[in-house]
DNA sequence: TCAAAATGATACCAAACAGTATCATAAAGG
DNA sequence: CCTTTATGATACTGTTTGGTATCATTTTGA
């Protein structure tokens, strides 16, 4: 699953910055302090979890977001969708604070 | 963020479990290979990662789903939300599949 | 055609991680 | 009390990870 490459930081931030422009990987990596070849290697684990797609054009890379990778993660937490309506531990801590 | 929490295939197997049922330790345990101690260092990540509550009855320590934690981490996809509809990068695929 | 630009690839390192083994506590039950 | 049960804690190990440094490859433009 994705979710190993949603685990970093830089990664989840990469995937913002590509929801607003497809970036090559030189431009990604112009956004963070460490080099160019961490920031590939970030770029590389986002494709093989297949949060983003890689098109080339020429010598450069573009970098796009993989709306369906993304979508399939997210479906993920489609398990506990039950679950938010038998437990709602939130409404009781209310309730336990209103009659303190 | 409770991302790294998810990144470990084990640990989104044991909050499926704990959606279902709140379990101590040694009853997660049981449903693994490994050893008691490395279940309870992925208890204690997801509890890192406030994904799951640890309640101390007596001697053992009944394990349960966090709902806040689990929906503080859906909520970093709603960064995505105006990324859905600006591209659909599936809908296009499937146009083009049609006029070939 | 030659140098710069963009990336690929690889070796290397320190830190983090998953897991085991082992011993120490704490609480229940008899 | 004493033993069992459930957990805490720690040391240790092999592997993965995040990052750098370095060199190779490919494309572009003068």
């Amino acid at each position: 699953m994705g979710f190993r490459a949603l685990a970093d930081p830089t990664r989840r931030n990469i995937l913002q910055m590509l929801a607003n422009k497809n970036m090559t990987i030189a431009e990604v990596a112009d956004n963070f302090q460490m080099t160019r070849a961490a920031v590939k290697k970030h770029l590389t684990i986002l494709h093989e979890g297949n949060l983003i797609s890689i098109q080339a054009e020429g010598r450069s890379r573009l970098n796009s977001l993989n709306t369906d990778g993304l979508k399939q993660v997210m479906s993920w937490f489609d398990y506990f969708d039950g679950f938010w309506d038998e437990h709602l531990d939130t409404l009781k801590i209310e309730i336990e604070k209103d009659m303190q």
